[in-house]
DNA sequence: AGGTGGGTGGTAAATATTTACCATCACCAT
DNA sequence: ATGGTGATGGTAAATATTTACCACCCACCT
């Protein structure tokens, strides 16, 4: 059945996705560092370990700032942040950007009119439904009704 | 160092996340539903096994349908939603979650006009500097043709 | 009623991940 | 130039996760 290629942070154990989120957050950062801003944190060495492992995985490069490495993703950015985007209206938006960006700006700082907003989700409403019926085509199995 | 306790979503392993995903993707699914959506994919008695871990640890709801079991994920659908948007702000937008907005309406369907993206952005920079009040800058910069 | 198919719970085995340990190297201050 | 500090690479040990196996149960058919 139809599904991606497993997208590579789908691949990452859980330390490793910790701590390559430090490392996205960051840009960069040393072991010591990493360590500290994981909740609930491994050991010093086992944090090493793991930067170790991703390095060798591709994951992460690894620049020598004399005494210690410090160490960064290996992905560009601004890729990564697609990756992510994508997968997060994927996962929660069926797909539609449009309404992953509404949550985010009733969300956010910004104190925008409500008008504005609800003005905005009619215009995504009124798009959705006139045309990009061909995009939901693989969601069709999701009535698995319930009795 | 501050650190917020261990999100639930980061205590899961690879597989128990990827079965996550595909639950809340569709609300709710069966095993081999499960399965089939998770790539290079797992066995279904491995996938049958992680549901039940995960029900047990709490993470899911299981119920009966007769011959088999439907699984769904505990957490409410909205709550799960804004876990996942903090997360994607926090790690990639420097906590802003107006920036992360704007990356969406550019990356959707919606065809806003450039100049409104561009207004827009302008004002979040103005607001992160200074925290005065956004005006309209997203104002009817949505064109009315799709793709 | 008996056989079959497709599910279940329990548990063991295989793998993968995570952590700890250790011998060694470079730098710096004495 | 030497000893202490703080890092490193390699590897083994401890844990956790993932997968496979099995015995049984229930609904459905013929």
């Amino acid at each position: 059945m139809p599904q991606r290629k497993a997208a590579p942070e789908e691949d990452l154990s859980r330390r490793e996705r910790q701590i390559m989120d430090v490392l996205l957050r960051r840009r960069q950062a040393t072991a010591s560092v990493v360590r500290d801003e994981i909740p609930d944190p491994p050991s010093y060495d086992a944090v090493r370990t793991t930067l170790r492992i991703l390095a060798e995985k591709g994951y992460v490069v690894r620049k020598t700032d004399r005494p210690r490495y410090v160490y960064a993703p290996a992905i560009d950015l601004e890729t990564a942040r697609e990756h992510a985007l994508t997968r997060l209206v994927r996962t929660f938006y069926h797909g539609s950007a449009a309404r992953a960006a509404l949550a985010l700006l009733r969300i956010s700082d910004l104190r925008m009119d409500e008008k504005a907003l609800n003005r905005l989700e009619k215009t995504i409403a009124k798009f959705e439904n006139d045309g990009s019926a061909a995009e939901q085509a693989l969601e069709s199995g999701v009535e698995t009704e319930r009795r």
